[in-house]
RNA sequence: GGCCUUGUGGUCAAGCGGUUAAGACGGCGCCCUCUCACGGCGCAAUCCCGGGUUCGAUUCCCGGCAAGGUCACCA
């Protein structure tokens, strides 16, 4: 067989020399142990949860190390192509303070460019021809409906199904068989011609796993699509190599097609990447987990977190902890330190599938919030607004120094401890609702309607806006005894037959009154920051019900 | 089904031959207290199973089992 007539005739025309290309994109010189990483997402836009999890790593790891972090664009199937799709994840990450250093739409050095895969057609198809011309690639021109029929005669008869070793027919076509078909017009694609045995297992060092064992490989893969594009296989090796990537940090999907780009950088004569292939984000679906799909979580987008008014930092912080095990020690110590200022390792990565908890998100979420300052405050919630608000709470922002005042309080500004109230921009915004709206909803009061009248009667004939904190407090310790309620906990506590209740429920009722809540910060505080007309206007519009 | 990966409380996990088997979140209780939140104290709850090796296995070996992933001209 005469390879390279055959490559001339699939692959017309002259093609650089393959050293050209080394020479075209260098090895890159960096200070040693510098890792280059990358992001390869398809042109989807769609970027949730589980695809911040590896960014954020791959990130780490390239800048920990001095190295550099790149977005390529895998565009190969053009089914997945959604417009406006790169400035939307490089807006995403940018949210969580993940920087490209070079890559599509970002600018700068160019020499390890083009970034989109489609724009690289020439290198792949040089290096095709390559294949071809020394053996190691053929044309295929078997149908979607043969390879089809093939498939589920080999899953009845228990075979691995596949284009390999006997199944895979056009491997051994003569030339004359080729020609015919090229002659006749038939549509092909190229398959690697695969040297390996899958009896025979090797060991590898996975950088996240540890050692694992892998397979060799026997498939027949197809490597240049019809439409003479490669496949996200073939273009891996490729740009892997010639923009000399390092480490690559990728999803645990990937293990299994090890085998197929171990052979490939084999036969294509690239030194290989090291790999660390991270457990995904699972969810819980009744009784089982399984890996996060954007398709059927959209609530794990990562969209959806900002709508919620996530505060960014918390939602790193969080994946931080689950990325690295022994992240939250060293947060517990260090809670004032730059997030980049912790020792990011590979190595520390979780090796089993990890279950999303909101509640471990929230809980983070109070306590980074319960460190920003009232300005901050103001401005995460204004931005947030700005963007996802009502119309009503646009007004908050009108009368900053009361929004203030009441983020202060509510946040334990001035307070001898930090509240910790606050989890998510919607949350906050709901909970600061009553300073700036009557409420119109109240709940439940645990104390009767004729004895809530007379303390409220009460109350608003006691009440004075200059009284501190402590005279005003004592006023109510007067109203509950005057109205058969204890004054004091300890002596409701010693015998709570002998009282309709204790000063907390007189408090209740006016917290409720004015609230409509049960549980909030300081009543007197509020109150202050209320203003007297308005906390008479409220206590008196339910003592008129 | 084949292959690969993974199995420590409800969740995230430390530990890797001898430990009262850390810690965090969540749950529960108590204290503080005008409510809540914060804070403090405490409680319940875990080494997938079965064989080995060993004086001794959560830790090492083998075998099960379970879960996840993957078997495209998608990435």
């Amino acid at each position: 067989m005469n390879y390279r007539a055959l490559a001339e005739r699939l692959l017309p025309g002259n093609y650089p020399s393959l050293s050209t290309y080394e020479e075209l994109y260098p090895p890159r010189s960096l200070a040693k142990g510098a890792e280059v990483t990358r992001l390869a997402p398809s042109p989807t836009g769609f970027i949730h949860l589980g695809n911040l999890f590896a960014a954020i790593a791959n990130e780490r790891i390239a800048h920990r190390s001095g190295g550099i972090l790149y977005l390529r664009i895998e565009d190969t199937d053009l089914k997945r192509k959604v417009e406006g799709a790169v400035e939307a994840v490089i807006k995403a990450l940018d949210y969580f303070d993940i920087r490209f250093d070079e890559g599509a739409e970002i600018g700068g050095d160019e020499t390890y460019g083009p970034w989109y895969q489609r724009q690289r057609a020439e290198i792949y198809r040089a290096f095709v021809k390559h294949l071809i011309e020394e053996g190691r690639a053929y044309p295929c021109f078997c149908t979607a409906e043969q390879l089809d029929a093939m498939r589920e005669e080999q899953t009845a008869r228990k075979e691995v199904p596949g284009y390999y070793g006997k199944y895979a027919r056009c491997r051994n076509l003569t030339e004359e068989e080729i020609y015919a078909n090229l002659d006749a017009g038939k549509p092909y694609v190229i398959r690697l011609r695969s040297m390996g045995d899958p009896e025979v297992k090797h060991k590898f060092h996975d950088e996240i796993k540890g050692d694992i064992t892998v397979p060799e490989n026997d498939q027949d893969i197809v490597i240049l699509k019809s439409d003479g594009i490669p496949t996200y296989h073939f273009a891996h090796a490729i740009d892997d190599h010639f923009m000399r990537t390092t480490l690559v940090i990728r999803g645990e999907e990937w293990l299994s097609s090890l085998p197929i780009h171990i052979e490939l950088f084999e036969t294509l004569g690239f030194e290989r990447p090291r790999y660390g292939h991270n457990c995904s984000l699972m969810k819980q679906e009744g009784e089982t987990r399984r890996k996060l799909s954007k398709r059927k979580d959209p609530e794990l987008s990562l969209e959806y977190y900002r709508k919620e008014g996530y505060f960014p930092r918390a939602v790193k912080v969080y994946m931080l902890t689950l990325l690295n095990s022994n992240f939250e020690e060293w947060y517990l110590k260090n809670p004032e330190a730059p997030l980049d200022d912790f020792k990011f390792t590979a190595a520390k990565m979780s090796k089993s599938g990890t279950l999303f908890d909101l509640d471990k998100l929230n809980d983070i979420s109070k306590n980074e919030l319960a460190k920003l300052s009232v300005a901050d405050m103001v401005a995460f919630l204004k931005a947030w607004a700005d963007e996802f608000g009502t119309p009503e709470q646009l007004k908050y922002f009108e009368d900053e120094q009361k929004l203030s005042r009441a983020l202060a309080l509510c946040m334990g500004i001035g307070g001898k401890k930090r509240r910790k109230d606050l989890t998510t921009a919607s949350q906050a915004m709901n909970f600061i609702k009553f300073f700036f709206e009557q409420p119109t909803a109240f709940e439940e009061f645990r104390v009767s309607a004729a004895d809530r009248g007379c303390i409220m009667a009460d109350f608003l004939g006691s009440y004075c806006y200059e009284d501190d904190a402590q005279t005003w407090f004592s006023k109510l310790k007067e109203i509950a005894s005057r109205n058969g309620f204890a004054a004091e906990m300890k002596d409701y506590k010693a015998d709570p037959g002998a009282y309709k209740g204790s000063v907390a429920d007189v408090a209740e009722i006016l917290r409720i009154a004015t609230t409509g809540k049960a549980n909030t910060p300081d009543l007197w505080t509020i109150m202050q920051i209320l203003g007297e007309e308005e906390v008479r206007a409220r206590i008196s519009a339910l003592l008129n019900v």
